[in-house]
DNA sequence: AATTTTAACGAAAACGTTTTCGATAATACC
DNA sequence: GGTATTATCGAAAACGTTTTCGTTAAAATT
């Protein structure tokens, strides 16, 4: 019933612990004979090293936290799957805490995380994170920290990420590139960055085309678990105050199928008299009719080059060799669908 | 930057680790007046207890593993979220894995977690999981183990599930209800047991209503990650074999999906000339057009539940008292929408 | 005043591993 | 034959905590 130790193993053959243990390991001061002798009882009397024990002895714990602001969602639940099969590959294990989009949940899971000694943190900031010592402490302290998707510039680490910016400016390039004169957007909240980066985005490619920038045209929508009735509130908003625009930059897909439905609701035909580009790419988007124009977000890459990133952080830590912060900008591509079909 | 240790404490104090160790777990033999001291200067100099250490003598780890066949799956994303919280609440941290629907990294994943030395395991089976020899050395291993949704009836251990036969049974009729007077399935895989109860289900509701059960309006479809096309092709199926179909009930919302768009393509009208019935709710169904009827599969709770479960056999193993298994049967609920609507 | 009880503390073992450093014996070298 | 080298092993410390059990001194009891 209890666990086989080196001990047991020493004691019926009548060596040391220390020799069962580095012939275990291959240590080349251990004869050819005994070390075969070892790993045969070990592999009969089926042992496994106490984790806990080597977690102790060598100060680490091949695991990872990993910490999102929503796990039911298209694109995290990709980055997660991304983060546990790279992980897996290199014998690590994931814990994963969710933020729920709040500042002090964050924070308390980043001690969490800490207390339990886990070797590195991959993150994405909940959108009220504006605070971030919790993050720079993770970091003074020897631990290596990757930020992806929602990061936080001012905060000096590796990052993976796309390029919010460009994306956004190709998006609402298509719009104009299809005919539309007067484009909307449907921001996401203040203060994350990649929602800022969305914005701007849309903004130079208004101006780059020579279309006037209008403040009234944009729309906020806490991006949360209600995103869909965001974007059917949102786009009843717009109904009433803009009825000439006639085409919408969206920043995520699921309050741009919100919108769809509405619009859809009100008689207004997509793409004809409306445009619509979403982003992300979820998979629903492909389904709906009319399908919907979006940006691809490559999340489980992102996922993988996180922990790609993560793991060679954590060995440059084990050699006491200095890390470089890289910032790893992934490719997104424009697919277009039926709502910015001409 | 060395992390502080009960050494430290008690060497600033001139008193022993034993009653620095003791002052923090509020033992009584420690003198209210040294408890004051050890704590402020622990606080001041943010000590935290070692977890490798803790593990080590405590011989638990207060984390769990998690084995799901995928994640990116609006159930079990759901589910996986429902554990994590109830975990956070008592405690514990989630390792999750995924086992890609392959009992051989199934085994695999088992392994890792026992090796991890994890307090429990909550699993949802892969489909191809045939032999029951890992999950049962957990057991007898003395580890709690938790099945939800795909179980093995014949492992003896806690589980959590809906009553798939009943909801199965329910989804039918109600297509009877409706007046459907032939009546497909398009069902999960031969092996796990809710995909067999659904049918039995399906077979049963035809029966009670003197409807004959017709094999040939059965189709099998694999539901990993390709389930919306599989939807579309059983449908083609099925369009080429039996014109005279007006109804379906199918395994899963994904598939539905896939066969209501190749409904839509073939210009068979929804529900007017087939009505489709889904299975668990997920978020697309209540969005798309028609919008699909279906049952809701409480995936949060299911989590919540298991993971309850779980946290009361530790507790039990851990006092050495013995456990019993239960059985936990969640509630479905039939949500009619337009795919139903006459 | 003698005894018992209580309060407060600490020594030490234990958890199971890894790794450093010596020790011994066997072999090679001159 | 003496020295240097190599092969093989083990003692012991260390990781940081928890907990048992013993010790001492003070307080309470007779």
């Amino acid at each position: 019933m209890k666990p086989v130790t080196l001990r047991e193993i020493a004691d019926q053959l009548n060596i040391s612990i220390t020799t069962v243990s580095k012939a275990l390991k291959d240590y080349p001061d251990v004869s050819p004979k005994t070390k075969a002798q070892v790993r045969e009882l070990a592999s009969t009397l089926n042992y496994k090293p106490n984790t806990f024990a080597v977690n102790l002895r060598t100060n680490e714990s091949k695991t990872i936290g990993l910490i999102i602001p929503v796990i039911v969602h298209h694109f995290f639940s990709n980055v997660i799957k991304g983060i546990i099969a790279q992980a897996e590959k290199k014998g690590y294990l994931v814990v994963i805490l969710q933020s729920n989009e709040s500042y002090e949940l964050e924070k308390k899971q980043i001690d969490l995380l800490m207390n339990q000694r886990v070797d590195g943190i991959i993150i994405s900031l909940a959108n009220d994170t504006v605070d971030f010592k919790h993050l720079t402490d993770v970091i003074s302290s020897g631990k290596p920290l990757v930020m992806f998707d929602k990061i936080a510039k001012i905060v000096n680490c590796s990052k993976v990420i796309i390029d919010d910016r460009k994306a956004a400016y190709e998006a609402t390039k298509h719009l104009i590139d299809i005919g539309c004169k007067r484009i909307a957007h449907f921001r996401g909240s203040l203060l994350p960055q990649n929602s800022i980066d969305r914005f701007l985005g849309y903004r130079k490619a208004l101006f780059d085309n020579g279309i006037a920038y209008d403040p009234s045209l944009v729309y906020i929508c806490e991006c949360d678990e209600k995103s869909f009735e965001e974007g059917q509130k949102n786009t009843r908003l717009l109904l009433e105050q803009h009825k000439d625009v006639d085409g919408i930059f969206i920043n995520t897909d699921l309050v741009a199928i919100g919108a769809i439905s509405e619009f859809k609701k009100a008689g207004v035909k997509i793409p004809e008299e409306i445009a619509i580009v979403g982003f992300s790419n979820w998979f629903v988007s492909s389904i709906i009719s009319p399908s919907l124009s979006t940006i691809k977000q490559p999340g489980f890459k992102m996922g993988k080059e996180a922990f790609k990133q993560l793991y060679k952080e954590i060995q440059s830590i084990k050699k006491n060799e200095p890390i470089d912060f890289k910032q790893i900008v992934l490719k997104t591509k424009l697919i277009q669908r039926e709502s910015t079909k001409i």
